[in-house]
DNA sequence: TGAATTTTTTAGAGCCATCTAAAAATATTT
DNA sequence: AAATATTTTTAGATGGCTCTAAAAAATTCA
């Protein structure tokens, strides 16, 4: 029988962070980005890539940045779709707010038990989007990404559907919550303002100017 | 503002230890018996209580044996009350039966959020007893004990009604399922033999025969 | 009470995850 | 292409948790 070895929570974050930085594991990515997305060294990288190439997760050849093997992306997928759905129960059935869910995700999506989180599944419905509009993945590791664009792509006059966020930080998201961006309001671009490329959008029945900055956080589909 | 200090894994593992063996707090535990309930050595043991003392969290004189404080007898109740409250979860919300709950709940109780265990709280309605009869803390770290007896202290013609084990094993749990004995279930000692000691007892319609090992795991209250 | 046994601690080691400082390789710029 | 800058790795150290082996203290027993 097959006994699918244990990570500990450091392997874990290290496989998540490369998946989340190389456009769902088909590039490679260098160790300076991965320690800054852990907040960690660089040399601390290096350990951890060597054992993850020891451990056939990751294929790692010094100078030359890292690529997540199939297994290790299954793996990272994994852990994708446990933090995505305790975020999910999070929000829908203990009432966080969208911005409050994170933290305690990354320690919830560390538990081990399947059981756990297919009956987590089960009992949220089977989600198919976390609170941020996120694909939540198939048991199998499969995800499946809606066709999206960042707000700050539309040209002047074209409509779309806010269906994610690009930087999830608590503060972007309040930032969103307090201009009653939510996640399914239609947005319409209204004007790009030529001096500082800030955007006029209409939202719902009012007008709003939002910067660049944010405009490049906020995915829709176009309508 | 008092910032509550962290503590590993580790640590409040022999917090919970130290409480479980102490009779909710009040004796003195010996380095040998929180190895033995850890599954880890002595000298392990010596290490973390040399920490905990430092952090006035126990009471520890070199070959005296260890006392909770009353810091660290609450920090121990916190935890299992949120043990407590996983394993309602787990077995009200996700289906899980009472002899599958313990060891994920062992991970669940480390997760670090106040506001997740409060919530959680309210969402499972604030229950006073998890799914083995165990009472739980609120969150000042108050729990009430009601009065029990082991089924084994029980005399002929006494009844009582089952509302706890001591041993939360899965392979008990499985027995006592099997033998359909649940939760409050009305138990009447109908005999007990001289020869080893077995109980033949009568559970709502039926008559059974319990060896005294297992009558030893069950706790009554007296009816 | 003195010897034997048990319990507990100390000493010393290893592993994991982390760091800093310095060396090596790669990339960039002039 | 050489000099410079950046990235990455190596080397070496630390702290947390674990262990075994051996010493010390406490307890039990004869």
């Amino acid at each position: 029988m097959y006994i699918c070895e244990m990570l500990s929570f450091t392997e874990e974050n290290h496989l998540k962070s490369i998946f989340h930085l190389s456009n769902n594991g088909t590039n490679s990515v260098s160790t300076n980005a991965i320690a800054e997305s852990l907040k960690t060294k660089p040399p601390s990288v290096t350990d951890m890539l060597k054992k993850l190439s020891e451990k056939k997760l990751v294929l790692y050849k010094k100078y030359q940045g890292s690529l997540l093997t199939e297994k290790g992306r299954k793996m990272a997928l994994n852990i994708i779709r446990k933090h995505r759905l305790w975020e999910v129960f999070l929000v829908d059935k203990l009432g966080f707010n969208w911005s409050e869910v994170h933290e305690v995700a990354e320690q919830l999506e560390h538990i081990k038990s399947k059981k756990l989180i297919n009956e987590l599944d089960r009992f949220l419905e089977f989600p198919t989007k976390d609170p941020h509009g996120d694909p939540i993945p198939n048991p199998a590791g499969f995800i499946k990404q809606t066709d999206r664009f960042l707000l700050s792509e539309l040209k002047n006059g074209e409509k779309g559907k806010f269906i994610g966020v690009k930087d999830s930080s608590s503060a972007f998201l309040k930032f969103l919550d307090k201009r009653k961006i939510a996640l399914g309001s239609n947005i319409e671009v209204l004007h790009i303002e030529d001096f500082d490329n800030s955007l006029h959008i209409g939202l719902d029945e009012t007008n709003l100017s939002i910067s660049i900055k944010s405009a490049s956080n906020i995915y829709v589909t176009k309508i």
